[in-house]
RNA sequence: GCCCUUGUAGUUCAAUGGAUAGAACAAAACUCUUCUAAGGUUUUGAUGUAGGUUCGAUUCCUACCAAGGGCACCA
């Protein structure tokens, strides 16, 4: 229970009080901020719920529920003021603000994390293929995954980072097929990238199946080989492919400051043991059914038609598929975990029809409670031209690449900090939006340096030390005058930790992103109208703490988004 | 055909059923003899269409229109 949690509450209870005098039974009271905050710190619209039971207009009940709050004014409000149609809004004492400013100084980027040891939640995300291009398509999940796992763990949850890797499957009996016949893995490995290599082999087995049908299937063979252990050759392969990969990724993860507790991958719930499992818990319940040769899970009737289509737990030819391998995830998990484990696949949006199979068939099993299995999905990125970004079409965007020009194009105003800021506007530029919409790829709206952008944040936040170190220099003393003034930037400062319980409870790191947007304008403004770090200024101790403050929340709220702050800018 | 998303300013995005629908980019005009102008101040400009529920709808419901994704052995 944080402190603002507190507030709320009191005033919650006062207000319940009094719309009960009021003559209201069980009044449902939400206390909410106002869109503007100069409206106040919080409003309330009981007057407008309720005014039509008690046969009155809105803003005379309001005037009366004010009149009986002021007899008792309920702790730190200092005034109250109806609005609007009919709100209720309650201004705080500076005061309390004041207080909370005091913590953040003595906390510093403590300040508002909890110390709660909540449950656990997996965060699964990034999740590349093997194989396969790192592409912007896996910038998303990787970004924003790891955002919302930083984003819950400053809000108490003990968090596993989970690293999905797309190691197994069909895509490797093509990969095979591609080398035998127009590949040749010694040199690939000696090549400068040979990721791309392998990636042309793979777009190359597309482009000859379409032609050639026969090759699926001989792809299908080499994967069952695979899977049942019959080939040593393949496996020799299929090892290397995994070994080149992997240094690929690293390099990746360490450009963007990326780090897992687990890269598990799907290989690792492939084996026979595992897969058993799945199905010996899957006929148990009698919810395994052969069709068309495959051994397919089917879903409860709604009218003529199904809820969701069936399942495909195992090919016809006895191999696994994702679904059986994820379903083996996810009993293993709740061994390791516990079984009040949370779980979360931060995946494209093109995949929530399957997640919705996945976890609707979690549920018939029994093995999970309502909002257990969480599905982050975000859009997909979009070529201008029109046209899905396709790894078998072969038209990607390396990520790689886009990094390179992002650091490029910091560079040419700033040379110093160019990875970090690069690093800000790829990861704020996802961060922002929370819409499932595609996202269309625009080099320049990628790395948009300018307005709400990751720069813009650091930027703010790097001027305000460049104020702290001068009045150091001074010797001006960060200190809160209790009795000065409130406005909006110290109001908002203290809403940091409620901020990012928000966005943990939704899933939104947006929700944090647009806060910091918020309290950087705040911020922008308070510089450009005083002078800060003036030694002849009585006051400048006091601003030089609110500067402060805003250096310790912006640095924290950045640093949730994974947005380090440079020394220079 | 069925299912799922999404339609907000010229563009990219916001807005737990609430107040004057917010930003940013682009366009126009200001603003560094102050600690970082990647900044600040102005101006112009928007809820796909038609109904419904509600004191109140961008938000919920229905139909239509438009865009995108998905729908059995890929992940």
């Amino acid at each position: 229970m944080n402190k603002s949690q507190d507030i709320i509450q009191n005033l919650k209870t006062s207000i319940e009080q009094v719309a009960i005098k009021m003559g209201i039974e069980n009044p449902e009271v939400h206390i909410e901020h106002p869109d503007d905050i100069s409206y106040g710190d919080f409003s309330s619209n009981i007057a407008l719920i309720y005014s039509k039971q008690l046969k009155t207009n809105p803003k005379a009940l309001a005037e009366k529920i004010i009149e009986e709050l002021k007899k008792e004014m309920p702790e730190n409000v200092e005034s109250v003021s109806i609005a609007g149609p009919g709100f209720i809004n309650f201004r705080f004492a500076s005061k309390y603000f004041l207080n909370q400013l005091d913590k953040i100084l003595k906390n510093g980027n403590k300040y508002g994390r909890s110390l709660e040891n909540k449950k656990t939640v997996l965060v699964e995300y990034s999740s590349p293929n093997i194989a396969k291009p790192f592409t912007v398509g896996h910038l998303r999940s990787t970004i924003i995954g790891d955002a919302i796992a930083n984003i819950l763990n400053f809000s108490g949850y003990n968090i596993v980072r989970d690293n999905h890797l797309g190691d197994w499957g069909t895509q490797f009996g093509k990969l095979t097929v591609a080398l035998e016949k127009w590949g040749n893995l010694v040199e690939i490995e000696k090549s400068e990238s040979p990721i791309k290599e392998l990636v042309a082999l793979y777009v190359r087995f597309h482009e000859e199946a379409e032609k050639d049908p026969a090759l699926e299937d001989m792809a299908r063979e080499k994967f069952q080989l695979l899977e049942e252990g019959n080939s040593p050759e393949i496996r020799k392969t299929w090892e290397k492919c995994i070994e080149l990969s992997k240094k690929e990724f690293e390099r990746i993860y360490e450009q963007l400051g990326v780090k897992f507790d687990t890269q598990i991958g799907e290989s690792f719930y492939a084996t026979p043991e595992m897969i058993e499992k799945v199905m010996q818990e899957l006929v148990g319940k009698n919810l395994i059914k052969e069709s068309e040769g495959a051994q397919v899970v089917f879903f409860e009737k709604i009218g003529e038609s199904e809820k969701y289509p069936p399942l495909i737990i195992k090919k016809t030819d006895g191999t696994s598929i994702y679904a059986t391998r994820d379903l083996a995830a996810d009993i293993y998990r709740k061994e390791k975990y516990g079984n009040d484990v949370t779980i979360i696949n931060e995946v494209g949006s093109e995949q929530i029809l399957y997640f919705r199979q996945l976890y609707e068939t979690e549920k018939m099993m029994g093995w999970f409670q309502e909002g257990q299995r969480v599905h982050i999905a975000h859009g997909l990125l979009r070529l201008k031209e029109g046209g899905k970004i396709s790894t078998r079409k072969g038209n990607v965007i390396w990520l790689e690449d886009l990094i390179r020009e992002a650091v490029e194009r910091a560079g040419k105003i700033n040379q110093e900090s160019a990875h970090e800021v690069a690093m800000a506007a790829l990861k704020f530029n996802d961060l922002k939006r929370d819409s499932p919409q595609d996202i269309i790829f625009d080099w320049d709206e990628m790395m948009s340096m300018t307005g709400d952008s990751g720069p813009y944040l650091q930027y703010s936040c790097v001027r305000a030390r460049s104020v702290l170190a001068k009045a150091e220099s001074l010797g001006i003393n960060p200190t809160i005058n209790i009795e000065s003034k409130t406005e909006n930037l110290e109001r908002l400062l203290v809403r940091f930790p409620e901020v990012v319980e928000r966005a943990g409870i939704e899933y939104k790191a947006n929700i944090l992103a647009s806060y910091l947007i918020n309290l950087a304008a705040q911020f922008n403004n308070f510089y450009a109208n005083n002078i800060i770090a003036d030694e002849k200024d009585p006051e400048s101790p006091h601003k030089t703490a609110l500067t402060k403050a805003f250096d310790i929340v912006m640095a924290n709220g950045l640093g949730l988004l994974g947005i380090k702050v440079p020394k220079r800018m």
